[in-house]
Formats: C-alpha cells, sequence, structure tokens
RNA sequence: GGCGACGUACCCAAGUGGCUAAGGGGGAGGUCUGCAAAACCUUUAUUCAGCGGUUCGAAUCCGCUCGUCGCCUCCA
C-alpha cells in the first residue's frame, strides 16, 4: 500500500492468508497468466518453507461478459466455456509445475456471498441499486485511489467516453448487473441478473481469508481498477483494513510491448511448451525481479536452457564422482567450496527475504555450481571430499526445491529436451551409434568415430567421452 | 492531459549510501582431450542514460533533461 518495501508481520503469528487474483475462463491462458501464477507459488512455496502456514486462494471467474460473449459465439453455455477454459488452465498450470491452491472458488458457487455483502452496501449507503444493477457510489468511500495512488478528481477529468448518464458518478462501479433476456441469472433483491467483476473477489477473499488478510497478489493491470475497488468494497463493508500487502507481478512484454490479449502480441502456454521445457519457461521468469517487466524472446528462453543445462551438466559431475570417488584422501582447494557452502543458505535466504530476489538466489546457485567445478577440477578423492560434493548437492536440491526447479535427475532433464526439441533418435539407435563409435575409437579410427560424433551433432545431440564411457546430452540453448 | 515505473557491459540481469559493481549468455586467449564436449583459468563496465546538487563518500538520496514502458477501458 505504501508503495515500498515494508518489513513482513503477519497478522497472525506465523499464518499468512494470501489471495491471489485468478483467471477468467473464457480462454487459453497465455505466458502473462504463467508469469502471475508462478510468481505467487513460488511466493507461497518460500512462505511455507520459512515455516509459515499458508492459506492460499485462488479464485476463477466463471461468469462475465467475456465468457457470455463467447457462448453466445459458439452456442454453447457459460457453464461449458467456463468448464472447458478451467481444465486447460489446470493443466497448464499441472505442466508448469504451478501448484494448486488450498481454496479455488468459482464465481458462481458464491453468489449468495455477493447478494449479502452487496445488501449490506445499499444498507449501508455505500452502493445504490438503479434499474435493476447496483452501483458502488465511489464518492462514499474516502480511501478511493489509495492502492493505484490516483485521485479521484484526476480521474473525474480524464475519463473517457461512453459514460453511463444514469450513474451518480462515471467512477461509480457495478456491484450487481440486471441480466438480459436468455443471459444467465440468479434471483436477488433487486431482481434477476449476476454479479459484478469486483465483488466476486472481495466475497470469496472474506469468506475464506477474513476481513482482513495478510496478502493480495495479481497482476499489475489489475492494480486500477479491481484492486482499488475490491478495498473499496472490502472496507465500506467491513470497516477494517482489507488487505496489509499488496504484491503485484510485472507485465511480460514483446518488443517491450505489454503482452496482451488485446493487442495480440502473446503467446499462449500452450505455444510456448512445445518449444521449451516447463522449467525453463520457469527459470526465465524466475530470472528477473517478479516486479520488473520481462521481455519475453527466443534468445531469453535458449538462455534460460543453456542455464539449466549447466546446473544439471554438473550434477553428472557431482554423481560421477560420488559413485567413483577413490578412498585415498586427497582434497586440494576444498576451503573455498567449505566457506560458499557454510555461507550459501543465509545468501538464498537474504536474497528471498528481500522481497523474493529470485534473480539473486539464481545467481549465489551458479556461484555455487562454478566453486563445486572447481573443486572436482582439482580430481579430489577420499571420503571427506566425498562428503563436501553431497552436501553441495543436497543444499542445491533444497533451494532448488523451494523454487521448483532442478528437481528432475539429468537423465530425466535430457529425455525432456530431446522430446521438446522433436530430436528424431530413439534412444536405442543412439546407444548403437555410441557403440559403433566406441569400436572406431577402440581401433583408434579416428575419422569414423568423429564421422558419427558429427552425424549425431547435427542432430542434436552431443557426445561426451570419459574415462569409462561415452556419455549423451541434447545441446541446450 | 493526469498518475506511476524503469534506463547497470555486446545481450539478459542482481546490486538502492562505503571492501575488487553478483550471476548467466556471447567474444578473445589458455589448461585438459586422439580431436572434441564439458569444466576450469585469464580477459571483456576506472563505471552504472545525461547534467547538476546533498554527503567525508552515490549506480544507490534529491532536482532537472533525454529516452522507454505502464495505468487512467477488459486485461496476469
Amino acid at each position: 500500500m505504501s508503495g515500498e518495501k515494508e518489513y513482513f508481520v503477519t497478522l497472525a503469528p506465523k499464518k499468512v492468508n494470501m489471495y491471489v487474483c485468478g483467471i477468467t475462463a473464457y480462454d487459453v491462458c497465455h505466458l502473462g497468466h504463467a508469469r502471475s501464477a508462478i510468481v505467487f507459488d513460488i511466493i507461497k512455496r518460500y512462505l511455507r518453507y520459512r515455516g509459515y502456514e499458508v492459506t492460499h486462494v485462488r479464485n476463477i471467474t466463471d461468469i462475465d461478459d467475456k465468457i457470455i460473449a463467447r457462448a453466445a459465439r459458439e452456442n454453447i453455455s457459460t457453464g461449458e466455456v467456463a468448464k472447458k477454459y478451467t481444465d486447460e488452465y489446470y493443466r497448464d498450470m499441472d505442466l508448469l509445475g504451478v501448484s494448486r491452491a488450498d481454496i479455488e472458488p468459482n464465481a458462481t458457487d458464491h453468489i449468495q456471498e455477493m447478494i449479502e455483502t452487496i445488501k449490506v452496501l445499499v444498507e449501508k449507503g455505500y452502493a445504490y441499486p438503479l434499474d435493476g444493477d447496483v452501483y458502488f457510489e465511489v464518492g462514499r468511500f474516502p480511501g478511493y485511489g489509495k492502492l493505484s495512488k490516483k485521485n479521484p478528481d484526476d480521474l473525474l477529468a480524464g475519463a473517457r467516453v461512453n459514460i453511463d448518464e444514469r450513474k451518480r458518478s462515471p467512477l461509480d462501479f457495478a456491484l450487481w448487473k440486471a441480466s438480459k433476456e436468455g443471459e444467465p441469472a440468479w434471483e436477488s433483491p433487486w431482481g434477476r441478473g449476476r454479479p459484478g467483476w469486483h465483488i466476486e473477489c472481495t466475497s470469496m477473499a472474506s469468506k475464506y481469508l477474513g476481513e482482513s488478510f495478510d496478502i493480495h497478489g495479481g497482476g499489475a493491470d489489475l492494480i486500477f481498477p479491481h484492486h482499488e475497488n475490491e478495498i473499496a468494497q472490502g472496507e465500506a463493508y467491513s470497516g477494517k483494513p482489507f488487505v496489509k500487502y499488496w504484491m503485484h507481478n510485472g507485465f511480460i512484454t514483446v518488443d517491450k510491448e505489454k503482452m496482451s490479449k488485446s493487442l495480440g502480441n502473446f503467446f499462449t502456454i500452450k505455444e510456448i511448451l512445445d518449444k521449451y521445457e516447463p522449467e525453463v519457461v520457469r527459470y526465465f521468469l524466475l530470472s528477473a525481479h517478479y516486479r520488473s517487466p520481462i521481455e519475453f524472446s527466443d534468445v531469453q528462453l535458449n538462455e534460460a536452457e543453456l542455464s539449466i543445462d549447466r546446473y544439471y551438466t554438473t550434477v553428472i559431475r557431482i554423481n560421477d564422482f560420488i559413485e567413483s570417488a577413490g578412498a585415498k584422501e586427497k582434497v586440494e582447494g576444498a576451503s573455498e567450496l567449505e566457506d560458499l557452502l557454510s555461507g550459501f543458505k543465509d545468501k538464498f535466504l537474504n536474497a528471498m527475504n528481500d522481497d523474493f530476489n529470485t534473480a539473486s538466489a539464481l545467481g549465489y546457485i551458479f556461484e555455487l555450481i562454478r566453486e563445486v567445478n572447481r573443486f572436482l577440477d582439482g580430481r579430489p578423492s577420499g571420503q571427506k571430499a566425498k562428503d563436501l560434493v553431497l552436501r553441495t548437492r543436497e543444499l542445491l536440491a533444497e533451494i532448488g526445491g523451494v523454487l521448483n526447479i532442478f528437481n528432475k535427475t539429468p537423465e530425466e532433464w535430457y529425455r525432456s529436451l530431446m522430446k521438446v526439441k522433436k530430436i528424431d533418435l530413439s534412444e536405442s539407435d543412439l546407444e548403437d551409434k555410441i557403440l559403433e563409435r566406441q569400436k572406431a575409437r577402440e581401433a583408434k579410427e579416428w575419422a569414423a568415430a568423429d564421422r558419427i560424433r558429427d552425424e549425431l551433432a547435427e542432430k542434436g545431440v552431443i557426445l561426451e567421452d570419459k574415462k569409462d564411457g561415452t556419455a549423451w546430452k541434447i545441446r541446450a540453448g
């Protein structure tokens, strides 16, 4: 609310009540929806990791103008439209590794609650019925504009055309809308109609999280008017502060412009996941701070893929070492690694405690990656070296777990890359080729061996000769 | 027009008053290797859009200028 970072103090000790605006189920999701979902998924995971008991509510709007329009166009019911795109949404979220919220309410299951809220607002004089609609009277709520830092007078001055003359003020917004013939409708004290968009979040958030709760999140485009209106409704209703901390994720941009439905410059999650591993998308989104705009491009996604590949390549080295390390104690240059290991967790926590700075956290992960590689380059052996490397692997896995990345085995990673890059080669064919090349190498027929390697490289498969055999990877980036 | 955010290397990106300006990608050189790949090492910002100011000290605070974007209408 202050527009600045603040110390995080929960309303109840160690408990966090968090509401995040979900989707309106009228079309498939694009990357912007993914960002919001992933950002708040990480926030929830991190708070839980830190020992908070988090109740996460994420709504699904299943009745609104766009759903009605789509239903009319496709000649199906609004319920069918909402169901279809809710299913698509869950499919996308599952692929992206976004966990479910604890409560995922639909608007249409809470019509009664909304009617009750509106009734109270009317009784308290904050809202007025008008020809079957009900409007919130913005002028009656003194704090209006405090979240978006807008002055109601400026808003009035800048008001665009299409002003509804019946309203007491152009800023007044609908709590309840009378239904037209053939539209979905519910009985209410003001006649048959349906709820306005803003009221559902206020009613449902209050129902599940209380009249005041800790965190409310969503995309930055919801600040005004949606969240401003939620505050007006919630605080007019209860007389209490509605939300303690507002958190808004920044936009995804394409050529510096906001990715959006209306501009048509969007990429659906489905399209992106056809070309990139879900983990790559997650990493990409975590590589910038959640409030910053982030430019979508293939270059960026490829860089994310390379970064993740660097991680898994190191995991392979670590695993190889742990399996094959000799017993003879040889530990050189371990002090740097030991230092880094002992300070690593604090660095990670500090980064995340500072407004969930995932980009900084990822930086620390790669510092550790470089150090463990350096350590392994010294060809260490023995139990002490093993313990150190094991500790590194565990620490990396723990932190990766919080961010929900880096949680595959390297084998899974490369199989997954193989699939997403549509490499036309079975694993057994690949093994055969490697064997064939192995024979050539043993016979020191380098040209033949190189030919096989080049042939595979052309398909995007990279061979790595190690002392006990040849491993394959898929070229990232 | 009103309000707001941002501008850090070739690209992406952390850093918001004080040790050598994280990290990733890319470039150049090197070590290792049959050759590669991977990894590592060295190097690539005496400088943080520009100009002023505050301060012992600023990329970091303040002012102005330039540029980019967002919100003010549905939007993650």
